[in-house]
RNA sequence: GCCCAGAUAGCUCAGUUUGUAGAGCAGAGGACUGAAAAUCCUCGUGUCACUGGUUCGAGUCCGGUUCUGGGCA
């Protein structure tokens, strides 16, 4: 008999607007599960990008496991096709010793890459990017977006002429593979997930986040944000067009130590921006089929957002 | 006390020769399949400080009042 569609590959994620609190109620739940965690983010894989990124510490972590968190060197680029080839790595890693594996990070992109198994096919480059890049320099935007037109009307139809990453990826991957990029993603996205997981957003209202954010880039800034990127920037030589440099709270420092502007407005401009952030963020999570969302506002003890969580878990059979 | 400049969207300000207002930022919503803490799209009615007047018609011109800057005593 085959009528159990749900997998016994058993899978947790714990996500949330940045700042919401994740870390602290991860911990409590590996504990709980017998889990171990993989990080779904793309600024704490670096080494040395500790205050900035919200980094867990070794303490705080408690003895439960972490993945994918301090793995890579800040001059090295990172991507999705990279994390989830990670990710997989390390849920095999931890099934393998009766585990289970809890997503835990805001990147609801990757998230959902590991959820859905999307398939990343290798390829190289040869330098094509580059000279897309230089094309839009030259000859603009729309010059860019009439070539995908040629190639794939279905995707210049879907991306903004103005969203010139998108564009220059659709037209990579034309290029590296010969099929349209909106077939390929078509395809993807009518995949089911291999697991049987649970998909849990933390929220809490608007305003109190908002709150939340502000205080703890200021919290960052005392415990040191600064020097952490003096560092970055002297020692190591690290430089704004770097992958991990991109990160909140690294780019807008950067510039302030660079003299582009000052401190006050660096500030204004790292809190706003991460606001910004968390927003896109819930816009994300909202579209996400399937998801729980873990109410703050209505379980406002951690304790009781850990029993609703291990409710959902029991009731999908993820645990006993 | 006198002189000058202001008072317009949550904030910073535009507003031409009187025809009942518009940008940026904030904020809100959305997209997203190899940079995703990235990138991109959409959304602007508010006692034009208050009060008289001139005018068919005043944010706009004139008078008064209040408040805020700056200057002179």
């Amino acid at each position: 008999m085959n009528n159990n569609i749900s997998s016994d590959k058993k899978l947790i994620v714990l996500t949330g607007p940045t700042a919401v609190g994740k870390t602290e109620l991860s911990i409590k739940l590996a504990k709980r599960t017998n889990g171990e965690i993989i990080s779904a983010d793309s600024i704490q894989v670096y080494k040395h990008l500790d205050i900035g990124s919200a980094k867990i510490t070794e303490e705080e972590m408690d003895g439960v496991r972490h993945h994918l968190i301090d793995v890579l060197d800040p001059r090295e680029g990172f991507n999705i096709a990279t994390f989830k080839a990670m990710a997989d790595e390390a849920i095999a890693d931890i099934y393998s010793r009766g585990k289970l594996p809890i997503i835990a990070g805001g990147t609801g992109f990757y998230i959902q890459s590991v959820l859905y198994d999307v398939n990343f096919v290798e390829n190289e480059d040869d330098g094509y990017r580059a000279t897309l890049k230089d094309m839009l320099k030259d000859k603009g935007p729309e010059y860019l977006h009439n070539i995908l037109a040629e190639i794939d009307p279905e995707s210049a139809d879907a991306i903004h002429m103005n969203n010139t990453k998108r564009v220059i990826r659709a037209l990579e991957y034309y290029h590296q593979t010969g099929k349209p990029i909106s077939k390929h993603n078509l395809e993807e996205s009518s995949k089911s997930s291999p697991y049987n997981f649970a998909y849990f957003v933390l929220n809490c209202n608007r305003q109190k986040l908002y709150d939340r954010i502000d205080k703890r880039v200021d919290i960052m800034l005392e415990n040191g944000l600064l020097e952490e990127v003096r560092y970055l920037k002297e020692e190591l030589k690290l430089h704004k067009d770097l992958v991990s440099m991109q990160g909140l709270g690294y780019k807008e420092i950067l510039s302030y130590l660079d003299g582009d502007i000052n401190l006050e407005e660096a500030i204004y401009i790292l809190k706003r921006d991460t606001r910004h952030f968390a927003k896109r963020q819930l816009t994300w999570f909202r579209r996400e089929k399937d998801v729980i969302w873990v109410d703050k506002d209505e379980l406002d003890t951690e304790n009781s957002q850990l029993e609703f969580i291990m409710n959902e878990l029991r009731f999908r059979n993820i645990i006993n």
